[in-house]
DNA sequence: GTGGTCTAGACCACC
DNA sequence: GTGGTCTAGACCACG
């Protein structure tokens, strides 16, 4: 139950924002989408730091913050594992999709595409991403 | 002739982005907004780096960075102006807006949002952003 | 004999060199060519600068730094003129050429366009420029 | 691991072009000559600060502007690399070589040489410049 | 007057 | 360790 998760996780190297804040939407959205139930044990550090190549450091600290957060809990010597009651229904999930597609339409806006344009090639990265 | 503009500007010294960022954002939004129009001229960087007690380097690159992108057009020995609506093809604008769009497209695949529900929470930000 | 060769000079504002340094060039070159040639007079300080949209001491510093030089002669009073013997034969010009073909060809290099691609985009432009 | 490349960079403290530059110029130059290739890691800003007795910022800025075009990449933690080739189309490198083209040949036309000797001398100065 | 460049030295975020 | 940001203050080229 741990080399299945490894998959999950992917950052954006090229992305502005720091690869601890990546993982930890990352996990964050897995959760609510329900992909990681309470009790799902994640995959050491040492795991996904190799996977990604990424510094077991950087890793550490966003587990680190999780636990502050209350999305993950430590398990003495067993790594981490998704914390209790945190199901989210649909409309919370929405709420985290929102900063994303505000920043998409201001950008747009900026662009000053008409929002039928907008809206077709958002359909088509869609599809892309299914 | 240099109280015109020089109140447009502001900063939030406690925000996480750099002042010279803000300072770009505003200037674009203004632009956006038909505030500062193709031609008009700029407070020069001395001007808003004492008005905003801020360090004439911060306001210079901001100011350079701008005219990188296109926005502005340097006056030789004038300060700065807003460029002419270079005005990109469509294409290309959709190309710009693209990243954003994909990141937003990532993100609501792992809340499992269906396309739906997606489609229609991008339509009322759009509203909202009008 | 002025309003001849007002229409002569032209500045690229969107440039990185100077105006009074675009200016300069033209001239020699338009010495060179004997387009202007010993004994002609030049359009005055104000109407060059009239005719550009330009700083007149632009134009004078233009015009002084050409004196110096012994391009041209002060006409005490009565404006400046071509200095005489400074006919150029053909392969003057063509050392006069050499800067900014050079440039071209290192910027095509560094493109990695091939050879003859670069002729015919070059071929286009001439005829273009003509 | 740090005395691979510091050796590679030189300034001409009485050139008229700023050393942001003219560092710029050289880390093209050594990429497109092969000797820096893409995945290489640069010396730090710091590195080569102190090997040139230069400030820290001017090589920041020139490694800044090396990333913004695309040439070079940040490493989050571990410095700068030079990018993978993102090879862009040919139409768009034309595109990039066309103003210094222009350029030449509107001097060229103020030179007043006809077609076959500019574009013979052209041949020759990319010769040269292989 | 304008912006451009550089310095010396500080502090911060990230890995 | 890395680069990023900002400051204070200097000097230069251009118009």
């Amino acid at each position: 139950m741990a080399e299945h998760t490894a998959l999950l996780f992917s950052i954006a190297t090229g992305s502005p924002d720091p690869i601890y804040r990546q993982l930890i939407e990352q996990v964050k959205r897995l959760c609510a989408a329900g992909v990681l139930k309470p009790g799902d044990t994640l995959p050491s550090v040492r795991e996904v730091a190799q996977a990604l190549a990424v510094n077991p450091m950087t890793v550490s600290k966003a587990y680190n913050l999780l636990e502050m957060e209350g999305v993950l809990e430590r398990l003495r010597g067993q790594g981490m594992q998704v914390a209790q009651r945190r199901r989210q229904g649909k409309g919370e999930r929405e709420a985290l999709l929102r900063p994303a597609l505000e920043r998409a339409a201001r950008e747009a806006r900026q662009l000053e595409l008409d929002d039928a344009t907008i809206l077709e090639l958002f359909k088509q990265v869609l599809k892309e991403a299914t």
